[in-house]
DNA sequence: CCTGAGTTTGCAATCGTTTTCCGCCGCTGA
DNA sequence: TCAGCGGCGGAAAACGATTGCAAACTCAGG
């Protein structure tokens, strides 16, 4: 009475024949073993009865369950959902379903998380929340569980990433201020244990060198999270160590609206008075006030591009680990400005 | 050599004890059965081994797979990731799992993925897709399919739903704008195959009923999606036909973002020239330029009581069906003001 | 009419659990 | 001393599919 989906063998009863030919005569891979008129049979009868195979059952056979996991650190977050659409979308076009797991950045709970992915038997995972010295995933990785890192990756280990261009994005972003006359730019980074965080404030450094400006240490704050909280609290020590810089840069649209909220604080306008620029071009940013000037990064082919390179692994084991990184775009909206003089 | 997790059988067999033995010591429910020092010796086994229950097996075997579906009309739509939070959490607490899927309004895929979730057990379904005629959920409904609906609803049916208050909260909008002074008051309304677009439409009729204010047919347009572009061209089309609202409530916070385009297109202010109220109060419309009026509905709330009404339901299937409304309220910002005179 | 190759089909084992049914053991009470 | 009982643990059958192997059948060629 409650569920009862009609199994392979009512099928096979129903069509005459037994449950190993309605199989076979159901998998296109081995449909070529029985007989055309049979075949028509069988998926006759599957169709009247809404035959969906049991997934369970299957996956319990063949060891592969079709399934992969997905690790994110907050789904709330809108960086996120397109990355997902873009995995779910190539994933779902090969027959896999996509598990998806919040982390909240909570390393116990991402232990957690991780073990009930793998008691599901994902055949493979995709990893959002990577910290650079994470330990948990290589030894997944040793293990032999297929995964591929997206967004951010591990330091010095062999598991295939996909991420946005962060350095070059950054350099961009830079260049564009100086041309714009600003000298005193700062950076306001994002957590040093996220190769994001690092990466990016690595390429602020360096762009400033290659053109011939000197750091400011004071000009460089990190915040503990990519959050609008922890941005502003890192803008806010800056300002209240008395630094004023002309432009900022910040580590990513979060911190960024961080940013905006300590400018509000201190009756700074935005491009007047000081000019902002984000990463990632989240959804909206381009409706703030001022639109935030941000560097664009394709997360849905990141998602997507990620998913094909774990269906390649899925496909074939030993596949060499290969880094993908997308480009980045500097898109100029109405964050900057000339400094005044 | 390829992910070989550790089975019941080699926990047992470590242990000493028979499989079905090493079964009992781990379930919770069974554990009485067994002799506590053997309890803990199967359980040392199990740490030690770093052993995870085959979910597909037992899934198999107790035909419970412990994983719900959700069905959205776009994960990437920043309504939907706070009710998909509310769920899973409350969900995972259980031991649940949460399978989500992106229908993108298209009937024909939301078939295709509904058959997908069953093929993989799942024990119950969220369906935030709901169309007022819809038949796919009702006739699944008839064969015992565990679920309840979040947002919106099916006409006459007696499947339960978890919603925010639409009828209230357009009341509160509306009454609002009439205090304020207002009395050409528009709505662009949402789809009215939808229960949202049609509850909130007929909420509207009656504020202005209830206030003595005959309504001007022109006045009320409907979009044909929830989405900033088609509530843009609702809106366009209604200021192209003559009318001159002072204020405009939208059917949601989407559509709201279409009519402000469509101010800005016609060079008017807001809330200078026009107010504005959206619905849903979906993140950063706080921080639109102006930041939008809205009414707030409780999504994460939403979400999370969905997940227990379902899971109430799973634990015990005849429950007469009930229906939750949450309070919405009206969140005041900057995108209402008094009408010019 | 028989042989053998090729095509279809069925049998049975199996995946890793859970669960029902039993049997063993030791203890108690008469 | 022995029947009976409770507590514990094992045997074996499932759950619904896939798959190696072998049986059955078809048909052509000798």
């Amino acid at each position: 009475m409650p569920t009862n989906s009609p199994t392979l063998k009512e099928v096979a009863q129903r069509a005459g024949v037994h449950v190993t030919t309605a199989s076979r005569a159901l998998n296109p891979a081995t449909s070529s073993l029985v007989n055309p008129a049979t075949m028509r049979r069988v998926q006759a009868a599957a169709r009247e009865l809404r035959y969906q195979p049991n997934a369970m059952a299957r996956g319990l056979k063949t060891s592969r369950s079709m399934s992969v996991g997905v690790l994110l650190p907050d789904l709330t977050n809108p960086l996120f959902p397109p990355i997902v659409r873009g995995i779910e979308d190539v994933l779902a076009a090969s027959g896999y379903t996509t598990l998806i797991a919040n982390t909240d950045n909570d390393l116990e709970r991402q232990r957690t998380l991780f073990d009930t992915l793998r008691a599901r038997q994902v055949d493979g995972v995709i990893i959002a929340t990577a910290r650079r010295d994470d330990t948990l995933f290589a030894e997944a990785h040793q293990q032999g569980l297929r995964m591929v890192m997206v967004n951010r990756r591990v330091d010095q280990s062999d598991i295939p990433s996909v991420t946005g261009d962060d350095h070059d994005g950054i350099a961009m972003a830079v260049r564009h201020l100086i041309e714009l006359g600003h000298t005193r730019i700062a950076h306001v980074g994002g957590p040093q244990h996220t190769s994001t965080g690092r990466t990016r404030q690595r390429a602020y450094r360096q762009a400033l060198d290659d053109a011939g400006i000197e750091l400011d240490p004071g000009l460089l704050v990190t915040a503990q999270e990519f959050t609008e909280a922890e941005g502003a609290t890192a803008a806010r020590a800056m300002f209240e160590s008395g630094k004023r810089p002309t432009a900022v840069v910040a580590a990513n649209d979060m911190i960024a609206l961080g940013c905006l909220d300590v400018f509000a604080e201190r009756r700074m306008r935005c491009p007047r008075d000081i000019s902002l620029v984000g990463f990632n071009d989240m959804p909206f940013v381009d409706r703030l006030t001022p639109p935030l000037s941000t560097v664009h990064v394709p997360h849905y082919q990141i998602g997507a591009e990620a998913a094909r390179m774990l269906l390649e692994r899925l496909a074939n084991p030993d596949l060499p680990a290969k880094s993908i990184t997308l480009p980045a775009t500097l898109v100029l909206r109405e964050s900057t400005a000339a400094p005044k003089v």
